[in-house]
DNA sequence: AAATTTGTCTATTTACATTTC
DNA sequence: GGAAATGTAAATAGACAAATT
């Protein structure tokens, strides 16, 4: 019997524990579910103490511990000792980013599409493969890390982007969220915490939520994760792993500097974390800086897709994996893929050995800066960002509008953008603290 | 302090704790694990009970259990009140199967390849397929479930499979493995147990295993899965789904009978088991049974994969996901995924209604005809399974000799065959019971 | 700067269910 | 068929460490 009465005491949650068939804790968990997906305590409620929720209900304080820890794993709510536990803030956002395929009369800027007729390039390509002799060949069972001669243009391709590589490190997958979902369920196991920018690609959160890996953010300056951030998060929450897109980060457009990705590399290093870059814009700069991955070849998982620099419909990724975790990931890849497409790959190779490839890129660098001309046109009196190069623009807003509101504003006018809060990373473990403002998406078509 | 003197008192296992820097628990775990893969602790080995294990050590019962239980999760040992606790007995083994790519002199004949020739039929269709004015279009963004098009020719093939389904339950998969891990993941959680023919197709062992999540062997007559053996399974296993493959199994050959698929599909509803239906190769029949999946078609995840039955280099498989778990499961395949390539997707709906599917299907079971002729002329004195039509075989081995050793021998001889130990699902709860004897799988190029 | 708040983690206790003999 | 063996799981206790005030 809780030795207090708390009629008078100011709970935010008051579960009521009655018919119980299932454990304690497991009750506990699903109540605590049930009313956070109602509704009943919204984004950002703090909950009450353990203690105090252990003496209100009766029972053992681990018992509310292992129940809150069950709604942690699920996303649901955050919790830092001395400070409390939070519903997390992006409760009931849905999470995957649809684009609306011609579905409706919305006109579709929030996801990022590469710009079409450049596929002709490609399929001109293909029409060339088609007649070799042995095109028939390539509906054999595919060899599950690809061939020696896709590898060596995989380098080739990569070496544009300023990462001189190996073929021997080279694995491939169909996408970069492929990639990307190999790598985690490869190399991370349920439980372990990855910091990621504060605002960063969503794709990454569902896949991480899926696998019950939680991702953490790192503090940032200037759009950049900080040294005291990164060593905080390794001390504090024990992050085995971090995910970061230095070139035209989606979704801010920001490009990491030098400096910083020598950082990183360095308390790679110094701190065993497995790196996940994701050079999904890289080839987009005409002069792309050196990847994080060759200060620190031997922590970094390199991502290079080629869905948003060269094809969406090319599904290939070349995933630059060192020694230590090739043969983990490249099992993952098995276990996910058997093989990427036999098909794919050699025309990702034809196509990169064959300079292709570099014609659509500066065919894709004019284009978009033509574009970004257009929007400096119509929205010149904001603050929009992003590099001539970038195929996708971060507005923004005025302080006197929130990215959710604007959205949603915009979303009636007919065009789908997608607000700062779409791309939030982790739980928001101090809402109040987190005074980036706010942002809203603006992608181009 | 120990209460006995263990001196004299026989136990498999005496780890000594010593220099603790990690808790008790985790020491333990990795103590084991060393033990285990070091080879010190053979496979069927029984380790002590936990509470002989707890006063040896002078630690408590739980800490023990927990130590197992993480070993346990890693596959590394089984359990059961009441037996005891066994070393597993595939560590050790290799569980990913690659095929020789023609690297060595090896003749392969442990990996499923289907014939070759019958992929110029597809690459004919591709060639038309390329010169089509909006061909280009194949390499934007494919929608993440597949055009209704493609639906309906999805449709349309898995009815030659006996089984009449709908669009809207169609999901589109990067291929068979592709699918069973976006189940996997999308489905079940860590922890979850999933029962399966004690000797079953590997792929889905390391998936699992990746997944964090265990293999149950459900206990069989007559190479097919009992009611008893599934009653128990749920009831003592708690198992939340099960996985089978009903036609042509992997690698038994076997088909299962109808009363056994109703079996199946009756208890499913029963027990709310999310059934993994691998329809592989179903189409192989020339009179396929209707599925499991028609029986109980809302619990039954039916998975159609085309690369046994028309092309490996076809990386797709159509999924019918009933309504209570598509949604998950096309979140699963969209964080996997994103969407399959639109060109393997059109090229699949194509040769479908073109009929040049059926035309493969007509050729490869002529050849599979033929060609286990020439196995039935070489081994004609053994016993040797597997219906005319189907595109491997297993080869049942004389009582004095080890599927193991003859895989060795094989080997040694120039010829690569996969031995059942390496299909052996779950973990060994009583190895000296599993009398199903020693089989060599031997499959068809 | 010290005391307090608060969540985390390991180990423990206890009850229980199944298998074996 | 009943006692013993054996693993499982929930609830609890207590020490600990970080964040707050």
């Amino acid at each position: 019997m809780p030795f207090n009465s708390f009629d008078n005491y100011p709970m935010s949650w008051k579960p009521a524990l009655k018919n119980l068939t299932a454990p304690i804790y497991a009750t506990i968990a699903e109540m605590l579910e049930k009313d956070i997906k109602d509704g009943l305590l919204p984004p950002g409620t703090k909950l009450p103490p353990q203690r105090e929720l252990a003496d209100y209900l009766d029972v053992n304080l681990s018992t509310i511990s292992k129940a809150f820890k069950i709604c942690e794993q699920k996303g649901l709510i955050g919790a830092t000792v001395g400070r409390g536990t939070y519903v997390s803030s992006d409760v009931g956002v849905n999470k995957i980013l649809l684009p609306n395929h011609g579905l409706s009369n919305v006109i579709e800027l929030g996801s990022i599409f590469p710009e079409n007729t450049l596929n002709n390039e490609i399929a001109a390509y293909m029409k060339k493969m088609v007649v070799e002799p042995n095109f028939g060949d390539l509906f054999r069972y595919g060899h599950p890390e690809g061939t020696m001669w896709q590898k060596v243009a995989a380098v080739k391709l990569i070496e544009k982007a300023s990462f001189k590589t190996d073929p021997q490190e080279i694995l491939l997958a169909s996408g970069g969220q492929n990639a990307i979902t190999a790598i985690l369920a490869g190399l991370f196991k349920p439980g372990d915490k990855i910091g990621t920018d504060p605002v960063t690609y969503p794709g990454i959160k569902t896949a991480a939520n899926m696998l019950g890996i939680q991702l953490v953010a790192i503090q940032q300056k200037n759009n950049e994760v900080t040294e005291e951030g990164l060593i905080y998060a390794c001390k504090n929450e024990n992050i085995k792993g971090l995910y970061l897109i230095p070139d035209f980060h989606n979704p801010t457009t920001h490009t990491m500097s030098i400096d910083t990705r020598k950082m990183v590399a360095y308390l790679a290093q110094k701190e065993d974390l497995i790196v996940i870059e994701d050079a999904i814009h890289s080839l987009l700069h005409e002069n792309p800086l050196a990847p994080i991955a060759s200060y620190a070849p031997e922590r970094v998982l390199y991502i290079c897709s080629l869905s948003k620099v060269i094809s969406p419909g090319l599904r290939l990724a070349f995933v630059v994996a060192p020694e230590v975790f090739k043969k983990k990931l490249s099992a993952a890849l098995y276990n996910i893929n058997i093989s990427v497409s036999p098909m794919m790959a050699e025309l990702a190779a034809g196509i990169i050995n064959e300079g292709v490839s570099d014609t659509i890129l500066e065919k894709r660098r004019a284009y978009s800066r033509e574009q970004n001309l257009i929007v400096s046109q119509y929205l010149g009196d904001y603050k929009v960002n992003g590099a001539p190069e970038c195929i996708f623009r971060w507005l923004v807003l005025p302080d006197d509008t929130t990215g959710k509101a604007f959205e949603l504003r915009a979303y009636h006018a007919g065009v789908q953008v997608y607000a700062s809060e779409r791309f939030c990373s982790g739980y928001s473990k101090t809402p109040e603290r987190r005074k980036n403002g706010y942002y809203c998406s603006r992608k181009q078509r």
